[in-house]
DNA sequence: AGTATTTTGTGAAAAATTTCACATTTCATT
DNA sequence: AATGAAATGTGAAATTTTTCACAAAATACT
């Protein structure tokens, strides 16, 4: 398996067939999935066809089956629990968000150097950055949201990843870099509002100059 | 400029040569800004080259210059001006969010239905937001972010766009459609875990199977 | 001044990803 | 049952993106 991009669209479509499910639909075809993600149908049947997922000619794929396949793939079959260091505005902010609860995904606990932020006995508790580690050992937690300034961003991922920490979704605008056998992925906002001006930019030249369309 | 990636690798390679700006270097290598985002110095280079930026053999690039064409070509010259629907968790944490600042983005103003939202006063106010039609004309601005529920998104995004939005920075787990002449960026937090998710699952699979490293 | 070394800039090659195109299967209709 | 229409599944082609490799230039050193 290859292909990056793929498992991103994988998710994806199992956002649209979620909806498309709750429209009372029962089965759909490569262009339905395709139309709501924004690709071609050969790519939809590309993708599947690298995971093995198979409809049937002329009769399309059967939403729940797919869902449920796409699911166990992404390893959405079970629930995760994850934990969130830094409880800051962006940490606090994600330690509420909703869609994770409903996704399968549990927050089960906040930590912050800052004792003005701690709350042991919240919904979801915030503790001392100290109790982080025996708090990964005990409930054997992988999953780690990083939410901290740039500048304690790695010491705080591999501390985490010390303890146990396989997979960290890191909000710092830095690039962590994490040792063999752990993952960070990296969500970068200032970049993406940055990415999101030079389109805009791109766009008026182009309404000036419809013509000389690829130039910086 | 047809390469996508490219936009986002300069982006970074921005972040990295204000830190080594900070740490007093004066000039960089291809190697050392490879080396700090995590590409191929021929990458760099290249993304370089696309642009018509050029260094000097065995000189390497001057870092003061280099940021300063880099902003130039990403629009980050200027101040830009960014309002924000939707004041929820993720969308009052954003309007606190510092980088945004220091990156030479304002945040003019956030707009929410729920009147317990509004703070006309606050030091960065928010309206009701049957005023964000008038507020975009009269200030001009030409970005948004959305980071209203789902359910909303559209319907918020079709609107900004009529009253002249250009960009929109949306966090709604939705993928938005945009009209010729504006654009759309998605950041979906619930996805982005999904994906990390899914790599942690492979790299223990990859642990106990060494082998057959490419299945699902 | 001359030589050796380092580093850029870029065509060409390689690799990855997407799209095409069509044989094959399934479903619907008569 | 036979026919026609609609969709899949997938090699092959096209496109995009990355990496290689090396000539040319700039600097450092003797």
């Amino acid at each position: 398996m290859k292909n990056r991009n793929c498992i991103i669209r994988l998710s994806r479509y199992k956002t649209a067939l979620y909806r498309l499910k709750a429209l009372g639909f029962v089965k759909v075809f490569s262009d339905n999935l395709a139309e709501a993600i924004g690709v071609m149908p050969s790519q939809v049947r590309k993708d599947f066809s690298l995971f093995g997922i198979s409809g049937k000619k002329r009769g399309g794929y059967h939403i729940d089956a797919l869902i449920e396949r796409l699911n166990e793939i992404l390893g959405k079959d079970k629930v995760h629990t994850v934990i969130i260091v830094g409880c800051g505005h962006i940490g606090s902010a994600l330690m509420k968000y909703r869609k994770f609860e409903d996704g399968g995904i549990k927050i089960a606990a906040g930590f912050d150097i800052d004792p003005a932020k701690h709350a042991q006995d919240a919904d979801i508790p915030v503790f001392p950055i100290d109790r982080v580690k025996p708090f990964i050992k005990e409930h054997n937690v992988e999953l780690a949201i990083i939410a901290v300034p740039d500048i304690a961003a790695q010491q705080v991922a591999d501390m985490l990843i010390s303890a146990g920490i396989k997979g960290i979704l890191n909000f710092a605008p830095i690039r962590l870099r994490c040792p063999e056998g752990s993952i960070a992925h990296n969500i970068n906002l200032e970049l993406e509002l940055e990415n999101l001006i030079y389109f805009v930019n791109v766009l008026k030249k182009k309404r000036v100059n419809p013509d000389e369309t690829e130039n910086a």
